[in-house]
This record gives structure tokens, sequence and C-alpha cells, in this order.
DNA sequence: GTATAAACTCTGCACTGTCGAAAATTCAAG
DNA sequence: CTTGAATTTTCGACAGTGCAGAGTTTATAC
């Protein structure tokens, strides 16, 4: 966040850069390996030249995620409500597994700046397209952004991938007769399928607004 | 993770104490101050011998997390399955609000342990109750899961909280042409109800799965 | 007693985020 | 072109971090 006018400066070092060579790094070495330090070294500059323009590593890993919310590509506001609460779900998909590693920044700064204000208003207006009353918008929409988000990362995080090998032989060896459903679904675990559980629960969550929410105040519906 | 038998050892450190006082810590100086060194001072031992117990920092923040897990009680199999899921739902939160720092660990080790596996096996059988094919299941389990936690983080976080004046402040000073909707929210934003917006998602999440998922396969309700 | 393995401590090292002050660069006014 | 102020970048230093390696203490088995 530069003070005033932004002034190319010496290096011309633009803040942008900054952040896009963050979330590179961020990407290769993991939550453990990032640091300042290599941010800097990948642009080639000072570390505290990086620690001037967001004033802390927080500041720039708030940066980061909302970098990531400006990816974000407005829908189309002629589109029906839940198919545009669905792309926009299925976009936040996309950005986590394309930015597993970024990803998770999104949940510990939950409001991350401009670009997620934009984003909130996509979902507000969808909500009351949708008929909803105004009190029931609010609370909708960070409940909505919250489950799509916690869905979203748990794709990040490989929960909604099919199970791979190592998960696989981890429920075999638990104890059969603790745990008898898990084992006896055992197969159902091979057989899933990649984004099927997102695909899932969007469409449940949205059933669920339209009917729990509008069902009982009779809204209408586009 | 000790090797083998637990031997009480010189000082009698109980693996269990040392992730408690990990918690109390993480609780009382937040994620960025939270060091393995400060662990160790509290409970009085070398800064090696936590590192001992559980291999790295990071060995200790996964057993962290799957403490938090062991806290949930397990629900009356007797009891209809939308209620047993949603008193999870809220256990989740319960523990959100009453570890809201050390809650994140959940999202970032997806699988934490003994305790995530039991918690998995309550969420199958309810399903399974509710009369979901297996397949279905399994992507219903890993998905309600996901939103579940992502909801209560959000909690933690503060973002389903109602709005503070600060983040009131925030919004009034957004230009109102570019967000017609959300400072017309503003009203609705200060009338927010603590709890409301948890409560609306889980109910609508469990309508919703019971009318997608149910509902095309025509299953039993108990 | 003595051997053995587990539980714990000490020392050291590479690395981290950030404070304070100095230096380099740009821009606008004279 | 010079001067002066503001912005951008660098430098040096410091306290604190996670952790590998080697050494020390302790409890149990023989």
């Amino acid at each position: 966040m530069p003070k005033k006018a932004a002034r190319p400066g010496p290096k011309g070092l633009e803040p942008e850069e900054i952040v896009t060579a963050a979330v590179a790094v961020l990407e290769e070495e993991g939550p453990g390996g990032f640091s300042v330090r290599k941010v800097a070294a990948l642009i080639g500059c000072d570390v505290m030249a990086v620690l001037y323009h967001y004033k802390s590593k927080e500041g720039l890993e708030r940066a980061m995620a909302d970098a990531l919310n400006a990816r974000l590509v407005p829908v189309d506001p002629d589109a029906p409500w839940r198919s545009r609460l669905a792309e926009l779900a299925w976009q936040y998909r996309a950005l986590a597994l394309a930015f597993p590693k970024t990803f998770p920044l999104l949940l510990r700064f939950w409001v991350t700046g401009p670009a997620d204000y934009r984003h909130a208003e996509m979902v507000y207006r969808a909500l009351e397209d949708a008929g909803l009353p105004d009190r029931e918008v609010v609370d909708c929409c960070f409940g909505w952004y919250a489950s799509v988000l916690g869905l979203a990362a748990a794709e990040a995080g490989g929960l909604l991938r099919p199970a791979d090998a190592e998960m696989l032989a981890e429920v075999e060896s638990l104890p059969a007769a603790d745990y008898p459903i898990t084992t006896r679904l055992l197969p159902a675990f091979r057989a899933q399928k990649d984004g099927r559980s997102f695909e899932l629960m969007v469409e449940a969550l949205l059933e669920g607004i339209e009917r729990t929410l509008l069902g009982r105040s009779g809204g209408r519906s586009d």
C-alpha cells in the first residue's frame, strides 16, 4: 500500500508483481517454506523493499488472498440466480485447484479487500433476485460464502479428490469392528469420481436455500 | 507418538499435556506468536523434549487438531439422522468458538487422526440411515464435513458473528455507486443475530441433502 | 550389577520477520 | 540546472525460530 501517488522508484518495482512472485513462491515451496526473503530473491530486490510496499508479511499474505479473489470473473446478471451462484462456486473450486497452497489464505483472512466486496455484491444480488428478504440475504450470503470456501479448500487440501492409495491403505488398516460402516464403504471409496462431491454439495446447498428460505416466505424464482 | 511402550521417563512428561499446553499457548498468543519454545517454557522442559514426542512443529499441530476432534461427544444413534448431523455441526461450532485460534488447524490437516475416523463413522451411519446409496454416502460425507468446517471456521474468524463497528464503518465508506446492494443492506448488517447464519445454513444443507439426494432415489426417512 | 532402549537436555546452525537509519532515485519548483 | 522534499530501495543488526546431532539421564529386563 503505497502512501500517496505510485511513483516509479529506482527499480520501478510494481506492487502487483510482488504478489505474483509471492504466490509463485508459496505454490512452489508450500506454506512452510514460504518466506519474504525468497520472494525478494525471486524478483531480485532487498527483503525490506517488499516489506515496504506491504507493511508486514501478513500484509503481503492479505494482498495475495485478494489477488486470488480478483481472478474471479463477474457472472452474467441476467442468468438465473441459481446458476449464477453455482458458477461462482465452481470458479472458487477452479481457483483452489490452480493455487492449492495459496487458497487457504482466503480462509485465514475472511474479508481480503476490494475484490472481496465486489464478489459479495454479486452474491447479494443473486439472493435478492431469488426473493429473499433483506435479513436473510446477509445471513445467507455469509453462510453460503463460508460453505463454498470450505468445500473449495477441501478440494485444495485433497479431501474431496478421489482417495489415493495411501489413504485407502489407511482405511483398510482400520479395525473393522470399531469402524463397520467405514470399512464396508471401501469399494465406494475406490469408485469416487473427481468433482462429484463438490457438485453434489453445491446442488444440495442451492436446493436447500430455495426450499427452506424461499419456501417459507414464498418468493419468486427466475 | 512414542515409539513403543509409554514409559514414564525422567520427567514423567505425558504427551497429552503437551498438546494441552500447546493449545493454551496458541489460543493466548495467536498463530503468529505460537512457537514450540513457548510451549516448552509453559510446561518447564526443553524445546527438544516436545519435538521428541511429536517429530516436528507440524506434527504437534496435527496432534492439536486431533485433540480438538477428540472433544466431540458421540451423538445418540437412535435420534433421527437429521438431528444427529445437526448436533454434530453445532458441536463443531461450539468448538470453533471455544478455540478460535486452534480451530483453523482442522482445515489445514483435513484428516487429523483416529478421532477423525470415529467422527466420520457417525456421519456415514447417519447418511446411510437417511437412505443414501453407498456412493453418495461417501461423496456427501466429505462434502458435508467440508461445508460444516467452513461454516465453523468462519465463526471462529468472526465472519458470521454480527458485524462489529469497524466492519460497519468499512461498508459505509464503500462507494454506493459501485456497491448499491451492499450499501442498501446496511440496516440488515446491524440487525444480524448471533448464530442465525449458521442455523440457516445447516438447515438448508440438510434440507438440500434430503431433497436432491434422497428425492431422486426415493429413500426412507426416520 | 549391567545392558538396553526410551526419555530428555545441551549446543549449535541456518534461517526467519522486522526495526532504524542511511542511501539512491524521482519529481516539481526556483 | 540546481535545489529540496518525498518516495523508493538498500544496508546492517537483532531477537527469535525450527530442528539436526550428540550427549546425558532414567527406568526396566536380564
